[in-house]
RNA sequence: GCCCGCGUAGCUCAGGGGAUAGAGCGUCUGCCUCCGGAGCAGAAGGCCGCAGGUUCGAAUCCUGCCGCGGGCACCA
């Protein structure tokens, strides 16, 4: 693979040749394809400490930039960019890697590993079944994981169970009011599903002292199947009760205590947040001496580190912005280290049905479920709808409008093309095409320019996952794929795979090959499956 | 009031300080003797919210303003 790994030592070379002085260039991906496959604007750069018009600087690189068989041809353009094309070799290069790393194409492949990183998402209590809200954290956190994974991360995925407390409680109460016929508390539970999920327990003969318990089994075990069901597992289910049953909460407090960051305050324990940098104070433990859902979050995260956590990602919702300064100084307290933990917030989902609002409210029961979603739209077609926007903006969801365009959503367009490639090879293998190996092929016959386009497309995936892990930014592996189908639909368009020419369909078997490679590794990175027919 | 995010085509959204700002949907025009037409080619459609600033260069970075969403508990 040539980029700018590659590049920017020739260039350093050039302009040590040139008697100018160093300086790291940057490259970027061109947008008009004749302004070749990578550009560098070092020369506008130097432009000015040097005293010389851009274009002369850029000349002079050029005249001194030692040759390099990836590179074909670099040219100075526009105001004083270096375009630099790459040769017909390199191109093939990527074919041959693409095909031969197959699932490992892509993943980076770092000297060291980069540690261990837990990835926490969805954590929504478990009072109720997931709602489509739920639904936006599970994708992306799955494939935040994934595409850390990628990175050279180990992934823990991991869900916090908020098995104590307030809220628990007063689900246990509002399941027991309804199956006794009383009104449920003052803000508590109440809508269908905990109608239903009291009837069920008196069909079970559930014992009315067991109740809450049992109506929390079964919301969670309702909860697990959801996600199992999107294709999200998590290798932990922490349960925040095991804190409290474990002395682990009474641990963290000490900790924090010893550190000389907690105050008494009329009888409350409060951690001194301010002093780092969140905007009051936080009680751990009341007055009354019963530890906060706070407190339980210190040693949930004490926990993560002791689990041998290096790094920590919490994806949050923003209606939870609030909570990111406390955490981060509950990080400095117990001494975590700077990049210990790493938030990413998410904007939240508007549902809607036909242009008209739905509300989410879990305590009305006012709510479509995450369930009903799978069921109406699909999984691939929920998770790539998810996907495919930034996190930083709020979520428009119509029901109506991705199911209307269940044929019109770009995840098919993806899914189709892969699907299509499929159909290729069956109809190679019926007409007795044998593709021999990808060393042996003649892929320089590839030289017609989709074929090139595409090549260029399943080369840049690489660099499109480092970005998107580095970023935390699964949205852009969603466009990057919808990208590559458009090259591969290109040029199945201008090119026949299995033709008359038999070396000339062996070398474009192999590109197709890689090709779909880079479709099945670039959705399996986001949870959609790669249909061989659709 | 303070904090976070967002204002880009009719709608939903991409856009990594660069060169002529893009895609899908919707509208309009073409393309199936040929490996899957869930496709391809083309057209129309833009004060990149407004005003300053930094820069050789700003949709992108900074400041202010306007608009929209979210958050500011001894609740979780």
């Amino acid at each position: 693979m040539i980029g700018p790994d590659q590049l920017a030592p020739l260039v350093r070379q050039a302009l040590s040749a040139a008697g100018l002085p160093d300086r790291e260039p940057a490259f970027e991906r061109p947008r008009q394809r004749e302004h070749g496959d990578w550009a560098t604007n070092v020369a506008l750069t130097l432009a000015k400490p040097v005293g010389k018009p851009p274009r002369e600087v850029a000349e002079s690189i050029v005249a001194h930039l030692p040759a390099h068989d990836g590179v074909d041809a670099v040219e100075v353009a526009g105001p004083g960019f270096l375009n630099f094309r790459l040769s017909h070799g390199a191109f093939q290069d990527i074919v041959r890697e693409a095909v031969r790393r197959a699932a490992g194409w892509g993943r980076a492949e770092p000297a060291q590993p980069l540690g261990s990183v837990n990835v926490e998402f969805v954590s929504a209590n478990p009072t109720g079944p997931l709602h489509v809200g739920a639904g936006r954290w599970a994708a992306a956190g799955d494939a935040i994981a994934a595409l850390l994974d990628a990175a050279g991360w180990t992934v823990t995925r991991e869900y916090y169970l908020n098995d104590a407390g307030n809220q628990m409680e007063l689900f246990a109460e509002s399941v027991h009011a309804v199956a006794q016929g009383r009104p449920v508390p003052e803000n508590g539970y109440q809508g269908a599903y905990v109608s239903e999920l009291a009837a069920e327990l008196a069909a079970a003969g559930v014992d009315a002292a067991d109740l809450g318990e049992q109506a929390y089994r079964r919301t969670r075990a309702r909860i697990e199947a959801t996600l199992e069901r999107f294709g999200v597992t998590y290798d932990v289910w922490f349960s925040e009760r095991s804190l409290h049953d474990s002395g682990a909460v009474d641990r963290a407090v000490a900790r924090l205590r010893e550190g000389g960051w907690v105050d008494e305050v009329d009888g409350a324990l409060f951690l001194r947040t301010t002093e780092l940098g969140d905007d009051k104070d936080r009680v751990l433990i009341r007055s009354d001496g019963r530890p906060t859902y706070f407190a339980a979050d210190c040693a949930y995260m004490l926990s993560k580190a002791e689990r041998g956590a290096t790094r920590a990602v919490y994806l949050l919702g923003a209606d939870h912005h609030g909570y990111v300064r406390r955490l981060q100084a509950v990080a400095r307290a117990l001494g975590l280290g700077e990049d210990w933990l790493e938030v990413i917030i998410g904007q939240l989902v508007n549902l809607y049905r036909g242009g008209e609002a739905v509300r989410m409210s879990k305590r009305t029961g006012e709510m479509v479920t995450f369930d009903e979603l799978i069921d109406e739209v699909g999984r691939d077609a929920a998770r790539y709808t998810f996907l495919r926007t930034s996190l930083d903006v709020t979520l428009d969801f119509d029901i109506a409008e991705v199911v209307k365009q269940e044929r019109d959503n770009p995840v098919y367009y993806v899914q189709y093309s892969h699907a299509r490639i499929a159909g290729i090879l069956r109809t190679a293998r019926e007409r007795g095409l044998e593709p021999g190996a990808v060393d042996d092929a003649r892929l320089e016959l590839l030289t017609h320019p989709a074929e090139e386009e595409l090549i260029r497309r399943v080369g840049a995936y690489p660099e499109t996952v480092a970005y998107a892990a580095a970023e935390r930014a699964p949205h852009k592996v969603a466009r990057y794929a919808e990208d590559l189908a458009e090259g591969f639909h290109r040029f199945y368009t201008e090119c026949q795979v299995v033709g008359e020419d038999a070396e000339l369909s062996r070398a474009r078997w192999w590109l197709v090959m890689a090709a779909k490679q880079t479709l099945v590794n670039a959705l399996g990175l986001l949870g959609v499956d790669s249909p061989d027919r659709m």
